[in-house]
DNA sequence: GACGCATGTGAATACCATTTACATAACCGG
DNA sequence: CCGGTTATGTAAATGGTATTCACATGCGTC
């Protein structure tokens, strides 16, 4: 068979062969152009070639579409998280940053995927795909936080946990209110990476993490 | 005349007398129910007991009733912000603190506005009033961490606008994340106001605006 | 080669946003 | 009090969207 379902006259044939992807395909486009709102499932259809009827064998609903292109932001976003964790490599604080970054770096360059998994008002319960996705995007900065906190004597450990929530707190509010594909909201006197990576920064000298105002490129170097 | 435009019998005249308020307050009720994205203009005039082109005698359309919204969600924000701020009483530390909660607080009772300032995609560019009024919010996060600047000697000082700045990414991030109106998307070990007190307390102490771990209480007793 | 299932079509239903021409009444000057 | 002007509301029309249903097509399989 033809994969896109097309002949040699680059006609469609009567099945598309590739409707499902081609229709995610399409939904990141127009997320990307009008935000998730925007998106239409007739503009889908309409884009992919196919009647207004077709995408209904594929997805329940329009939310559904939603849903599978989040669910997959999540997967690629825990994706690039991990790669930039690699293990705590060179060492957790400097890793740390580079999650940070990987963190502003997605919702920077795939406001689409962004705009899918956290301003579509999807609801996690309904979907155990989804939400063990988001699960798995999360578990990055738990695992990030896990290691910063053993570098700490037991008795000045704050709770993981709690590190890793704050650290997505921060995160997530940079990103919406300063990072987006857009442009972002609001004028800054500083790239968001600056604002985060300052942040964290002081957050971490607060609890003791790193004793003193250091040099990041002598940290890497000793580790 | 009658101010609601309704006779002695209920029923509404000609001229409903107060149409762009009950819009509004329709707006509000609906948007907390179903989201921004969810409400319509349709079930608005509906609510309002006028037909559905009513309500372009009082709105350019759907976007402009969302905008007024926000923009009124803003000076509400700002005044409760300010409220809490109470000009930085009882001593600067503790009046930060609660204009943290003062945050959440309207992010949890107030979700519908909350929803229509930072989640309906509104554009700040177009609207001079919309932004005057977040800007009025802003304001107050600027203000209190000037102030909390100020405690510091000026060799140690940190960029109070940077401050202001993660304090407000850490509010969005931990409202928009865990505390809205709706229960919040995940589950938390802790309230999203502690979770906020928390990471801003390690931000602050980071900062070396506070010495040393403190006892919030005795710090309200010694100011 | 016939059959079944997956996939796509067209038409129908029901909303919604927005515009236009028309209706009503509130207000205002005389 | 009266007539004109303006603000506010209505009904109907247009065009778009989501969703469903009966029907069509053709891939894969026996």
């Amino acid at each position: 068979m033809s994969w896109s379902g097309r002949g040699q006259d680059g006609r469609r044939s009567y099945h598309h062969g590739n409707l499902r992807e081609a229709l995610i395909e399409a939904a990141l486009e127009l997320i990307a152009k009008k935000g998730p709102a925007g998106f239409t499932f007739a503009d889908a259809a309409r884009w992919a070639g196919v009647s207004s009827a077709a995408p209904y064998r594929h997805f329940r609903d329009r939310e559904e579409l939603i849903a599978d292109v989040a669910r997959r932001g999540f997967e690629l976003f825990a994706d690039r998280l991990e790669h930039a964790w690699d293990d705590g490599r060179p060492n957790p604080f400097t890793a740390f940053e580079n999650v940070g970054r990987a963190y502003l770096a997605f919702a920077r360059d795939e406001p689409a995927y962004y705009s899918a998994m956290f301003e579509a008002g999807l609801s996690f319960d309904d979907d155990p795909a989804l939400r063990q996705a988001s699960d798995r995007s999360f578990a990055v900065l738990r695992q990030a936080s896990d290691a910063l906190c053993a570098r700490l004597p037991p008795e000045k450990r704050p709770p993981a946990l709690m590190m890793s929530l704050h650290a997505w707190a921060l995160s997530h509010g940079i990103a919406s209110l300063f990072s987006r594909g857009d442009g972002g909201r609001r004028k800054l006197p500083m790239a968001p990476e600056e604002l985060l990576e300052a942040g964290m920064l002081i957050y971490l000298q607060g609890l003791g993490v790193i004793p003193e105002p250091v040099d990041t490129k002598a940290e890497s170097r000793k580790a």
